[in-house]
DNA sequence: TTTCATTTTCACAATTTTGAAACATTTTTT
DNA sequence: AAAAAATGTTTCAAAATTGTGAAAATGAAA
């Protein structure tokens, strides 16, 4: 889950994002001042931040410099539309640049595109101790890379994407195999008994008698 | 020098653009349709697009499609100002979106951003004791040059800018050899090969099963 | 034309993945 | 409790994929 700093100071615009945010499934803090807001930002990791330029204490140009060697994202959010502003602010090293008043909907599409170009983004499932990126295919658990072939790889994938939801055998089949499932096999079991034996997860694939498999872990 | 490619068809648009490009110190080339671009596309590299959505012959969204899997970065331009509308370009995979009339100094401020975060206007890319410079194409491994060939420096390129993801084979193929790849030849591994071998790469480049091969290097 | 570096093809080797078969075990139904 | 149905396990060889060495093709430079 990503961690998304808010640096404003009117307190309806941080409610506002607030909601949005936590809609979207982000995590966030928020800082009412510059001073809070480089304070926190040396004591947490963020992967975005949110900054207002008019700020008591720290400006938020003043704060962009502090943040930039860090090299965490920034989208200004400011109410100042001039031309001039959006090019200071964007050569200073802002990732993006919105003028207030935006709506929430276009704040987070903005938000998700800055992850992504970061590789920030939903690359990564991570459910309990085993971390799956779908980028470079590796799974990691308790610090040591788990091989697993292609077909083990999709089909964890696929019980991840649907945590703690059982699924049909032919589902299972169907969308990690491509082609149709016809039950005289026990290929599906296969691969179930030796994704439970390289990440020891006897017990967190579960069988459904009738059904299928379900992946049940922390929500 | 970077290069982009503006695809709009007012033709006073185009004017307005080329000349803030030229002022700003791009290259750049133009399309007045949809499928006038999907050929340049084709048969030239660019580091960004402007794209306008409403096109002739095939419109931008269409041509988003095409342009995604190549990760050639693109910028939205258009008249559609409505916040569904950026939403949409912008899930789309596109990396921002202006709405017209924009002022050209806007504009480019955000290609530069734009390509500042794509490492395009980069020279070098640091691989933990690997350093490649892609102007003057050259590899230098812990002080000393290593020789790489034509089509060496290009796979090798291509694995670095995007280290730790795994890239298929046929990407791979297509975009070093610039063909289409059909399976029967072993041309892609062979070149794997002499990278390892030259690099003393052989645990960084990986392979993965049934995909392709993968940079693995620190984060 | 000859030369030389680069790239590709070919044939085969080595490796990895996969699923069939056969049987064991568990769960549900009768 | 027995029967039936479904799932778990082990083994192993075929199939698919990737690696490799030698030789041929290509193409630019001398």
């Amino acid at each position: 889950m990503n961690r998304i700093l808010i640096v404003e100071d009117e307190i309806a615009i941080v409610e506002l994002i607030q909601a949005g945010l936590a809609k979207a499934g982000y995590a966030y803090e928020y800082a009412l001042d510059g001073a809070a807001a480089a304070d926190l930002i040396e004591h947490r990791e963020y992967d975005l931040i949110l900054l207002d330029i008019m700020l008591p204490k720290l400006d938020g140009y003043e704060l962009m410099e502090y943040i930039e060697p860090q090299r965490i994202p920034v989208i200004f959010l400011t109410a100042r539309g001039a031309t001039s502003d959006k090019v200071k602010g964007l050569r200073m090293g802002a990732d993006d640049y919105i003028v207030k008043p935006f709506e929430v909907d276009e704040l987070l599409a903005r938000i998700e595109t800055v992850l992504r170009r970061y590789n920030k983004s939903q690359t990564q499932i991570v459910l309990e101790d085993v971390t799956i990126d779908i980028e470079a295919r590796s799974v990691v658990k308790d610090g040591a890379v788990i091989e697993l072939t292609p077909k083990e790889f999709d089909l964890l994938l696929m019980l991840a994407r649907n945590k703690n939801t059982a699924l049909y055998r032919e589902t299972l089949f169907e969308r990690v195999w491509g082609e149709e499932f016809m039950g005289n096999t026990r290929t599906l079991d296969l691969h179930i008994q030796r994704l439970r034996k390289k990440l020891s997860w006897q017990d967190k694939i579960k069988t459904v008698y009738r059904i299928g498999y379900k992946l049940e872990v922390e929500p």
